[in-house]
DNA sequence: CATGAATGAGTATTCATTCAT
DNA sequence: AATGAATGAATACTCATTCAT
């Protein structure tokens, strides 16, 4: 059994390396840009045993966003228990901002995004989950608020997106445009009008 | 003169095909898998012709990108005279919906932003003129609903982001993720309800 | 006639700039690196215009070798009345050395041996007018001198061969493997040398 | 150990194929003549291979430039002991006109001095290994010569120049302009001649 | 007669993937 | 199980030459 473990341990530990080498190569220059041959080089693996780990460069791929799009996901609490509703609002906007930039996930969206045509399906799997799965949270925060009559009764299906779109105008909406764009210093008070102007709207 | 107008026209009719042709390779598959020689052969014309009005792959997107950048914009009247502003801000609304969906700019900024690393002046010259050009208008807009009293003095600038923000959204954000992304039946009312939105905050 | 001859006038004017723009091309960077369109561009001639003119990029390559090597002899005048034989054979040395140098025959010399394994016809020519041409002359001279005494008799065709062979060993040889050679400051000296050494061996 | 070792073989053995079939394609052409396709195909290896062990056509071009003035170069020997001048002259000179027919110098020397405005520097080095190098060992012979007393003291920089410059005339002035020119069979006392001509300026 | 736009064949180079050891 | 050498298909770009006007 030691054996095994061992092997199993030195295993993990190069997909482990693989998959940081093919996310820094991804991330920094497209999929296409990206070549096998420097991946295991960064990897500091052969060729065959990247591809004993990854089938293809597209597996591989895939690999690095599934892998960003779930290890990357910190669950909102839904938990408002003592919470101001602009307190609460403004920690989502902050956590948000912070896994966009901090988590590198403006540059992935960028690389899924280039890469809609050749794999849609990732990319669709990457909008339900990583777009459309946090709006889901959201509005449930949003309900709580109006079920505990900090807010309107209102669509919050649709508010969800309207206060999103505004936070993102800010958060990612550049950062696609910009070769390694970093979080700007005026960003929390950009979220604080974003959220001020929605509470606004549906303030109780 | 004649055999000089013949030979511009010719030209110029072959430049036009050349784009076409180029336009239609790169929005539906992005830029790497945009071949030249698949681009002459859809344009009908041979790879050194097309090299003789583009000299290079890089120059033939830049041309694919300002021409749909320039031609596509159509400015937004401020001309507000005699006009509801809920009426004004639904009508550019909607040329902002159509641009994107029609005029395929949804599809031009996904590979615009899939050629960020590798092309980010031409990013940022996009990002400046399609994006930022339009809030400009945008803003000019509300300011003079705002001088006419029909809206609430407020910071307009972020204004016009926070409502681009919101329309965005809906009409630019799920076309990047989903390869030929059309129209969705139901935008015209998505829109009014952003529209609605904005006017609850500063509806004078 | 007037116009006939008007235009045999501008055709030969053109053809002069043909010739030169492609001397130029073909000697600065060699054969293969010469474009046929450049050298009409520089020529100010369409290229139409140039192919009216020369058949084929090796034709006009022929023309400028064949140009230079018969315009450019300056036949060595066998006439020693009156003069010392070590000033008649520095004489020559000079008019040899200068002809290869101000008339860039070392150049030409260059592009044609690059292109013996292409046209092995053209270099054979060169070889025997503009090399082996010389040399009768040089015997020419050197027999005369030895008629009148100024020499030993001696196998001139050798000797012809052996003073050349010296005197090319500073006037050609650095300069075929050096792009832009410029006539070195001391050859005289080097050539007196050579010419004192050929004089040592047969003067009588 | 095993496998690294097969491995160094097999590579070894293709790295000389890909040179032998590189180096008769250059000789025989020309560069711009000589295919990277062509010589792949007759070093029975992939393109891909080619670029493996070269990184580039320029740098196989240098590779074989390289290996054949450094592989090709038979030092010449300064011990004189025991043999009479003449002879170790005459030595030098058929060592000297082996190595240009047989090892195909001259043809390389052609390819060289072709490429001198693209590969200025290659040139150079060609210039200063192979020709000014030789020029060095034979003016260590001369002097040797003059030190036993065979040889007038004398300018041997100089007369090293004059011996290899008569010698070249018929060993490779006639093989530059010739597409395989082969050793002609008078050399021999073609060479005996040059070598007489310069004893009888410095026998002592 | 002069033009310059158009051509098609050719070339160096890259890269995802496989396979013998 | 791991290696790294080998592959072949693909791609951007060039250039001598021709032809309709």
């Amino acid at each position: 059994m030691g054996l095994a473990s061992y092997r199993r341990t030195i295993s993990e530990t190069k997909r482990a390396s693989i998959l940081a080498a093919a996310r820094e190569n991804f991330l920094s220059g497209g999929y296409s840009r990206a070549a096998m041959a420097d991946i295991a080089r960064d990897a500091d693996v052969s060729t065959a045993t990247l591809y004993k780990h990854f089938a293809s460069k597209d597996a591989l791929f895939a690999a690095i966003v599934e892998d960003a799009t779930t290890t990357a996901e910190i669950p909102l609490s839904t938990d408002i228990e003592g919470k101001a509703a602009r307190d609460i609002l403004l920690a989502i906007g902050d956590a948000y901002a912070n896994q966009q930039f901090d988590g590198r996930m403006n540059e992935l969206l960028r690389v899924v995004i280039a890469e809609v045509p050749t794999a849609p399906n990732l990319a669709r799997e990457v909008y339900k989950n990583g777009v459309l799965g946090r709006y889901d949270q959201l509005i449930a925060v949003l309900n709580a608020l109006v079920a505990r009559g900090d807010l309107k009764p209102h669509n919050t299906g649709e508010g969800a997106l309207h206060l999103a779109g505004m936070v993102k105008e800010f958060v990612v909406w550049p950062a696609l445009f910009t070769p390694r764009f970093e979080k700007p210093a005026d960003l929390a008070a950009k979220i604080e009008a974003c959220v001020d102007a929605y509470l606004k709207i549906y303030s109780a």
